[in-house]
DNA sequence: CTGAAAGCGCTTACAG
DNA sequence: CTGAAAGCGCTTACAG
């Protein structure tokens, strides 16, 4: 009886009177043992505490059940110079997808290895192996790697992004930006009228974020007398910070500012909206705000966002299995998944508050439905 | 050139003409290796892509460099009758709290290994061993194991908790409860002279549940005419779900609302807004609402939230530090860990929307004072 | 400085 | 049905 330290199958073989293999067959329903030495070997387990340890499990069946994860963040450095040091730690999206990822994974009893990069490091190849290493396979949330790295690694281990687009070699999960891009584009234009925009991007190399704002330049290009601004200085970083940095800027510069904002993600708009609210700006009375992801959040703000809500937890869920296809060596059903994305009307944009999805030139809601492919969705403020 | 499979020691081995033993050292830094063999191994390593197998160094070097994080969580069938079952889902807190555990696990190479257990499943044993069984060391949100499991457990692998009691297997760390509750009652009781309040519980076998709700009654007992609810009827699960039913719950049953209700946390108090809102009851004009945490959103709400502040980041820095002491088998300094709390007042409890803590009952401010031994926050709202 | 060998704790053909 | 043995891919005394 050594008492205090982890035991190991031989400890427990030895108690039982039996061999390791049999004591490794119990455990995991191999075969059929006698049912005396089945009772054995469990009482040995029970009474000695043993639970087989997970390296040399996974050494021995070459799987570890680990996926890794992989999350871009901003470091406080980008951030800590204001009132959102906090709050860009708080990732509502990326945390949401992880969720969906471990509500998948566990069905397989998988978990969760995390671990974040700073959306500026380009270099983070070696950190992002040593991840891999521990892991069977990786999501990788937004473009952490270059395209060469990618290669490199999805060589290794099954690789799954959720952002931009699949490549030879690895799997792609991501919601319908263009669709939902589309659909606010034709409300903020259309139904409300507004002719100059302003769009709050993400990281800059972000796919998503290239790909909102491509589709929103293309609708505002088709309306004549439309404006949009959307160069670097313009540029945030998908965390509130960034989006009231932009704004503080602006002002502080004299620039005018358009009818209408829309951000990169919701995360960004309630940046914007509280550096508007700082200056004394009204929301949306003198300025139009727009999110993108819906995450929970966005309802409960003080002048509710309207946005495009993205099925965020089945992003991530979807992203798993696709990850464990591959992991089990299945053809994925498809390497480039799309999910629908919605309209969400609420009163940032110019909405009434409480009601419906009103449109303030509802004259102009058939050209809203030509622009756009998406439906609108209902008001689901509070 | 055997493609596409991922080489291991061997491969470089043989491709650099040296031994596994030398392979290792070079990429371990052990020993002086000649700088001929150093980079004829360096470069087969480059030509491989080789990086080492993390169970296989694991099995090896007795050390995962993973530490295991179990959170508890509200399941969907708890929330998915309301408009919360998202909000359920982003746990804001212990979001919080593993970004700290991350930050200074990232500096010992470590990763994060998460797994979430439902708050009511009180036989989490069997999946938290296998968790501990692929880590080094385990973090406890809350209290998720009963007292003979944790001692079991603890037998096995360090196990720190944030909650709670050291007990003398394990260490713990956690905000000042009684001192950040004192000073939120005495605000309440004393600044603006609530006499009837409610306290709505988190989940009611947490230890931090306990002692905000003891701390409380005992502040409310030393007023003259002073009254707490906290029945079973005010019983909630720390999140908004949770806090929003219990006061539909109140009003359809005609029971008179108290002056103040003080939540368990953050996120309850954000689902008791809510429904009071829907009810057309103002907040703080016809009832007060306070929380605890100070997550970053609490400061956006519509109203925005007053609250006790944890160091939430620093909670989960510690409770690694703690883990990974007693991983290096070093003694941690302390085994039980008490970081301050701080009252943050806004609007929720009453207090003027842009100004400084003002309170309504000024000349008041003596007894709080004396009730409160925390200093008050200034106020950070928008 | 370097290599051959043992060992980390499991699982799983292979015999019996 | 069960046991002895090989093997998973590393690291590290131990010799040389």
């Amino acid at each position: 009886m050594d008492s205090s330290v982890t035991p190991t199958i031989y400890d427990v073989a030895r108690l039982a009177g039996v061999s390791i293999a049999s004591v490794s067959r119990v455990l995991n329903g191999r075969r059929n043992p006698r049912p005396e030495t089945r009772d054995r070997v469990l009482q040995a387990v029970a009474e000695l505490g043993f639970a087989p340890d997970g390296a040399a499990r996974a050494l021995s069946v070459r799987l570890k059940e680990v996926v890794g994860v992989i999350v871009r963040r901003p470091s406080s450095a980008d951030t800590d110079e204001d009132m959102f040091a906090d709050e860009a730690e708080s990732l509502q999206y990326p945390d949401l997808i992880n969720r969906g990822i471990e509500v998948a994974a566990q069905s397989r009893s998988f978990d969760l290895l995390i671990r974040s990069v700073h959306f500026n490091d380009h270099d983070p190849g070696g950190r992002t192996v040593a991840l891999a290493r521990k892991s069977d396979g990786l999501i990788l949330h937004d473009r952490v790697l270059d395209e060469e790295q990618m290669d490199r690694l999805s060589r290794q281990v099954p690789i799954v992004t959720l952002a931009g687009f699949a490549t030879p070699t690895t799997a792609n999960v991501h919601g319908d930006n263009a669709a939902g891009m589309r659909a606010l584009a034709a409300h903020l234009l259309c139904d409300h009228g507004y002719r100059s925009l302003a769009y709050l991007g993400g990281y800059a190399d972000s796919p998503d974020n290239i790909e909102r704002c491509d589709v929103l330049a293309a609708a505002v290009a088709e309306v004549p007398g439309a404006t949009l601004a959307n160069g670097p200085e313009w540029q945030g970083y998908y965390f509130a910070s960034g989006g009231a940095k932009v704004i503080r800027r602006q002002i502080a510069a004299g620039c005018p500012l358009p009818e209408a904002i829309v951000c990169a993600n919701d995360q960004t708009a309630l940046g914007v909206m509280s550096a508007l609210r700082e200056h004394g700006i009204a929301v949306p009375g003198q300025v139009a705000v727009t999110g993108f992801d819906d995450i929970p959040m966005s309802r409960h703000l003080r002048t509710s966002l309207t946005t495009v809500r993205q099925p965020i937890r089945e992003m991530g869920a979807t992203a798993f299995e696709v990850l464990y296809s591959m992991i089990s060596h299945q053809q994925p059903l498809s390497r480039d998944i799309l999910l629908p994305t919605q309209l969400i009307c609420r009163e940032s944009c110019g909405c009434r508050p409480a009601g419906a999805p009103a449109s303030t030139t509802s004259t102009t809601s058939i050209s809203a439905a030509s622009l756009a492919s998406t439906t609108s969705g209902g008001n689901a403020g509070l």
